[in-house]
RNA sequence: GUGGGCGUAGCUCAACUGGUUAGAGUGUCGGGUUGUGGCCCCGAAGGUUGAGGGUUCAAGUCCCUUCGCUCACC
């Protein structure tokens, strides 16, 4: 366990926490959300509007899709992803550990690693925790994923236990390779293993804790978000949590939902990834602070109301339901980024408030007005 | 004017020699979507088969009349 995080304040009633995490391009306050940039770019938000009006400090790519294109060389030319990318703060890179559930990607998977079908060219090629970490050391990311394996949600406590031991497995092969390697881009990178499990809390628990002595700068939990029960993800969290020490940055991956992010942090969790937020708003639904909507639904066509008259966005602060449904109907591009601006200022908006309400000690409160509100249903 | 072709869901089209309750895609209206995908998945509504008459146990389909569109030739 490295010093890269710091707890500032605990709630007095519940497992949430405000601290730092620290990596080679700056300090990001916890908890925080970061937006998915798979290509190096979050998706119809662009790099100006993350840093000057949405403010964030950290987003995280994805290592595998980088490596098939560009490629390594040519990032390596550019001087590590950071600077390809044109991106000055923090920035993790998953390892492509979650692609193993996409058929269209992935072959087989074995314990040397993971077989997948390059979409581009229809090679098959293997993918094993060491090059899974080599690719990411080239990259330079400040926080490199382990790669780790999930069954598909539903499959037997057997599969879970299964995938559990492979992912620990791995993980030794991963810091090892890690350790080894000399990084050319960042070389303050730091290392998270992944915890798996599914929904079995001593199977979660046994391989947090497994993960946990092999020395990563944290524990991550992956695996959610496909399908499990939500009140199972937030057991899992809160048992976890017992059992690592207090300054472990508890990434949960892969969770944007409001409510999620708002249960989870209660149950002290540090930071979240997720397409959610962006990819909801390409299909048209809309973050609130009543709840969800959906734009392209006809009862907004006539609408001059903006998407949430509480949100002080640029989109709310000038744009109607009616322009922005009359733009997704349309297939306007402009209308996807309005749409992904507001959700992702929704959701960064939403962690400065908890980050805030945390450190007032307030918390609690702040949770249950938000969720009152939030399942108004009046949209 | 003469001859041919075509009129079926909002739109584009299916329906073998007449034979269950006229289908599909798209669009419309709902619901889903979480560490690549601008997609995709699920459900619902929507038809006097241009109109009128006839033959038949039975007509989108065959016959007659009529209206509309279209092509060719005068």
């Amino acid at each position: 366990m490295s010093d890269c995080f710091e707890v500032n304040v605990s709630s007095s009633s519940s497992f949430a926490r405000s601290g730092v995490l620290h990596t080679a391009h700056g300090r990001v306050l916890t908890p925080f959300f970061m937006p998915v940039a798979t290509k190096g770019a979050v998706k119809f938000v662009s790099h100006p509007q993350l840093v000057n009006e949405l403010c964030v400090e950290c987003m995280i790519s994805n290592a595998f899709i980088n490596y098939l294109k560009p490629g390594l060389g040519l990032i390596e030319s550019a001087g590590g992803l950071h600077k390809f990318i044109g991106w000055d703060k923090s920035l993790f890179t998953d390892s492509g550990g979650f692609q193993l559930i996409l058929d269209h990607f992935v072959h087989k998977v074995t314990n040397k690693g993971v077989f997948f079908k390059n979409p581009f060219d229809k090679s098959i090629e293997l993918i094993s925790p060491t090059k899974a970490i080599h690719i990411q050391n080239s990259l330079g990311s400040d926080v490199a994923m382990c790669l780790d394996h999930q069954p598909l949600f539903g499959k037997s406590r057997a599969a879970y236990l299964d995938s559990a031991i492979r992912t620990i497995e791995w993980g030794l092969e991963c810091k090892k390779a890690h350790e080894e390697n000399v990084n050319k881009t960042n070389k303050h990178q730091l290392l998270f293993g992944i915890a798996q499990g599914g929904i079995h809390k001593d199977i979660r628990c046994k391989c947090a804790l497994a993960l946990h002595k092999i020395g990563f700068d944290a524990v991550a939990l992956g695996g959610f978000g496909i399908g499990e029960a939500q009140r199972d993800m937030y057991a899992i969290i809160k048992e976890v949590k017992k059992i690592l020490p207090k300054n472990n940055p508890t990434y949960v991956m892969g969770i944007g939902s409001p409510i999620e992010i708002l249960n989870a942090v209660e149950n002290g969790a540090d930071m979240f990834d997720s397409a959610y937020p962006t990819r909801m708003a390409r299909h048209g639904l809309i973050f609130t602070s009543e709840g969800p909507i959906k734009i392209d639904r006809a009862v907004h066509k006539n609408s001059f109301f903006p998407l949430d008259k509480n949100c002080n966005c640029f989109v709310c602060r000038n744009h109607s339901r009616a322009y922005l449904h009359h733009l997704f109907k349309t297939y306007e591009q402009n209308g996807l980024m309005l749409l992904s601006y507001h959700n992702t200022y929704f959701i960064t908006n939403l962690m400065k408030e908890i980050r805030l309400s945390i450190n007032e000690n307030r918390f609690e409160s702040f949770k249950k007005d938000f969720e009152k509100n939030y399942s108004k249903k009046e949209n």
